[in-house]
DNA sequence: TCATTTTCTTATCATTTGATAACGTTTTGG
DNA sequence: CCAAAACGTTATCAAATGATAAGAAAATGA
């Protein structure tokens, strides 16, 4: 028995250890469901990590996206172009998911464009090898429908808000929401973009909002 | 020879038969893959046939949603109450799936109601029982991923054109899309709700492009 | 059938939003 | 460090939208 003490501390020792250096995109996938040793390895070799300056594509506008990936490092904004103007509906930061789903899921070319607001890294892997781990393994389809699931509770939420919300009220929303990271050093131009509205009409209601308090 | 011709026929008839008569959930699972009869054999013995009268709620407000099915017949819409007066942010008719979606995935009461618009009827089963599924088997996990995708690609394309499109842009769209089915036989109101606007907005924009044509 | 309710349109007025431009500030990139 | 670009605010005017009310048309239900 006694010699047990050791081997106990020495494997939480180890799980520690394994626990902190656990890889980020293990770690992310961990928060819908733990995956096996097994199951992970499946993934891991086709992991490529990359680097991105500043406003440089990580994905572009009419190009078929073939690999997903994670934010290690940086802030991202997606965007649409609309009559010559680019128009911003996300953001991205550490630890998101990020990538093309919807043209990786849907195979068509890219309608968006995915941009590194900072310098940035990324790990990725392709959407084919993510493809065929839901073919071959239960365990990362189970991932996939979780993933899949997630993305459109988001979705939802952020339509009903537009259908319901007025401007203002979507923006207070985000000021209040844990997205507020959203705001530190992003130009507003670009959130006013992601609230549906112009830039103009966004100062105004920060003016009117700092009259009322 | 001569024997097989009446064999290959009677089983084209069989075949024929088969199809004809194939309940209409799997049918529309079948959109997204076909699934063996074993599996839906597991989901058939769950399914419930339901009646509903004209305005009643299949989802209602305020409740954990714990089933999900098909529109058999009639058509529903969903929506959302705010400040008193009722939201329409969505339509269902005869063949999509229905029910608070949101609630079973999120595990959350619901946020919204589903009303039938007309006399109707369903088929509904418990989201336990596919989340049972999705436990045991690949097949219907692999499913209720790309049911997920499906509804994740339809949420996304809305985002962006509230973001991106205005009032009559969108109305315009509606009117051009597989859905115009909506616009038969719905109220107005409805339909402005629908797509962001009011009542009065949405009359003023038909006005103008009839004016224009 | 007929009265009631719902629906749709139109008009009016107030409010919000967009478009544009000007201006000062901040950030960026040599 | 400095010039250029990007950014945020404000003002002005036009356009779109919302709120409300009134009235006509259509649907509903007894």
């Amino acid at each position: 028995m006694a010699r047990q003490t050791p081997a106990r501390a020495l494997s939480y020792v180890f799980t520690f250890s394994k626990i902190v250096t656990m890889h980020p995109i293990r770690t992310q996938i961990h928060r819908f469901l733990p995956i096996t040793d097994e199951a992970w390895l499946l993934m891991e070799p086709h992991i490529e990590e990359r680097s991105l300056v500043k406003n440089s594509l990580l994905v572009q506008e009419g190009k078929l996206v073939r690999e997903l990936g994670l934010v290690l490092e940086g802030n991202f904004r997606q965007y649409y172009t609309r009559d010559g103007e680019e128009k911003t509906t996300y953001f991205f930061f550490e630890n998101h998911f990020i990538g093309g789903y919807i043209s990786c899921i849907s195979g068509q070319p890219s309608l968006l464009n995915i941009e590194a607001l900072t310098d940035a890294r990324v790990a990725m892997f392709p959407y084919a090898v993510l493809q065929s781990l839901y073919n071959q393994n239960h365990e990362w389809e189970r991932f996939g429908r979780m993933l899949a699931e997630y993305l459109g509770l988001g979705l939802e939420e952020r339509m009903v808000d537009l259908l319901l919300l007025t401007a203002e009220e979507r923006y207070i929303k985000l000021l209040h929401s844990t997205k507020v990271k959203i705001l530190e050093r992003i130009p507003q131009h670009y959130i006013a973009n992601y609230l549906g509205i112009t830039p103009v009409s966004l100062s105004r209601i920060r003016a009117q909002m700092a009259k009322k308090s």
